[in-house]
RNA sequence: GUGGACGUAGCUCCGUUGGUAGAGCCCUGGAUUGUGAUUCCAGUCGUUGUGGGUUCGAGCCCCAUCGUCCACCCCA
């Protein structure tokens, strides 16, 4: 036991009682994006450290502190990719896609942050997100909220909060800054250690502290909205009454600040009250600098991402049926030879009905113990292949969730009565 | 990186002022020589996370370490 090797740190299994739920929900996320004509684009898990970098930003934590870096063997650092963007942007630019061309697309997989681990923060995580190049109007912007928001009434999923801000422009996010730092420099005494250091490496989030004391300090804060340029306003007020039409409700959040540093205009998040300290569920905006900082040509963009296993918490809290698609039928023979026949049998089923789910006894046992096992596989049936069947060519048919009675088949019409009884309400 | 709580069977947990480990579930077999889920009976379940220390004696006390959880920071 205490020589077992284990995962490491901040990286779990997903167990087949698990799975089931994560196929539900990425299924119906894949299935969303899809009818909104995005196409799945699937780039390395490893990139070039220097494409991190660039793209998220120097001074940020991710990069600070927070990234599985390491050489390869001929000595350069590579890194584990902390996020989706920076990846599907360097394809895009390497592929040529944002060559005058209007790109949207998805990712999902999994990502990597060395931080200390917490309900709903891992050192692995996985994230299903969306982009979309070429399309600097806030109708895209609004399109990525609008498919967001169609998550989670597909998901079963409510009690999120939209929240959402802009930035302005790189430019008058700037100027911005500079003024938020003398404002904050010339109160030195009110500030907060937090604070102090936030004005060196980020000083919008001080806007977010969370210490009352500093309350009073943050409301007499110049504000960015009253900084915006007439056409970041107008993009804004036009996201915002673009959300009215399509009935989305929203919270406009002043102090709502992404974390990394290519964000710019839009950003928005969905947040939820169930997750205790890590609420944030799904969170986006606009970046129209990143692929010209990379190396591309501008090409304005928006997109989001969202935390599966942050999603997969709230499924598991607000709904308890099982995902798990019931097993058809359990194959449960006696002797040598009803075991030769089951095994064919077994194949001509899966060949003639594609959609039956079938398991067929392995490793011999008791028949009482056989019959165990197939109430516990949780089937519907249960197929009874023993010498006297084998004998008179028929088989049984046992319903094992009601009372119904055990019927006997002939083999040479099995498949059909399977078809009539089984698939039916097998059928979704 | 900082702070706090917690590590006992595969799982959920009891373990009384320190006296060399228990229950339920699960699993296996039987009662029912070819019929599950209910019931009854029997059986397997452990280097008490790991390594030190105190003690005649440690699951219990002390230290270290690893891990889990929660919060801060940050973020999906």
């Amino acid at each position: 036991m205490g020589k077992s090797i284990q995962a490491i740190r901040g990286m779990h299994d997903i167990l087949p009682e698990q799975s089931a739920l994560w196929l539900f929900l990425e299924s119906r996320v894949m299935d969303v994006l899809n009818r909104y004509g995005y196409r799945e684009i699937r780039t390395p898990i490893a990139e070039m450290t220097e494409l991190f970098r660039r793209s998220i930003g120097d001074v940020t934590d991710i990069v600070e502190k927070e990234m599985y870096t390491f050489d390869d063997r001929n000595g350069e650092s590579l890194t584990l990719r902390p996020e989706g963007t920076a990846g599907c942007v360097r394809a895009g630019i390497q592929h040529g896609l944002f060559h005058n061309q209007v790109q949207r697309l998805w990712y999902r997989g999994q990502m990597f942050r060395h931080e200390r681990p917490q309900k709903g923060r891992y050192r692995q995580f996985f994230q299903m997100g969306a982009e979309a190049f070429g399309l600097e109007g806030p109708d895209i912007d609004l399109e990525i909220i609008a498919i967001t928001r169609r998550f989670w009434t597909e998901l079963g999923i409510d009690g999120l909060e939209l929240q959402l801000n802009t930035l302005g422009t790189a430019d008058e996010r700037e100027a911005y800054r500079r003024q938020l730092v003398d404002y904050f420099a010339a109160h030195p005494d009110q500030l907060d250690e937090d604070s102090r250091r936030r004005l060196q490496s980020n000083p919008l989030r001080i806007l977010d502290s969370k210490n009352p004391q500093m309350r009073e300090l943050i409301e007499a804060a110049p504000t960015l909205m009253a900084h915006l340029g007439a056409e970041s306003g107008a993009h804004f007020e036009q996201l915002c009454a673009g959300l009215d039409a399509l009935g989305i409700p929203y919270r406009i959040n002043p102090r709502l600040v992404r974390g990394l540093d290519y964000y710019a205009r839009t950003v928005f998040e969905w947040v939820s009250d169930r997750l205790g300290a890590q609420g944030t569920v799904c969170a986006g905006g606009r970046y129209d600098g990143l692929v010209e900082q990379l190396g591309g040509r501008a090409t304005p963009a928006v997109g989001f991402a969202m935390g599966i296993e942050r999603l997969i918490l709230l499924l598991e809290q607000i709904d308890d049926a099982t995902r798990l698609a019931p097993l058809d039928a359990y194959l449960v023979t006696v002797g040598e030879a009803a075991a030769t026949v089951g095994a064919r049998l077994a194949e001509e089923l899966r060949d003639a009905l594609p959609q039956f789910s079938l398991l067929r006894h392995c490793g011999g046992g008791s028949f009482k113990s056989q019959f165990k096992r197939a109430d516990r596989s949780g089937a519907r049936f249960a197929l009874i292949l023993g010498e006297d069947e084998l004998a008179r060519g028929v088989i049984g048919l046992k319903p094992l969730r009601d009372d119904a009675d055990q019927q006997e088949v002939a083999l040479e019409g099995l498949v059909a009565h399977l078809q009539r009884v089984l698939l039916p309400t097998g059928a979704e």
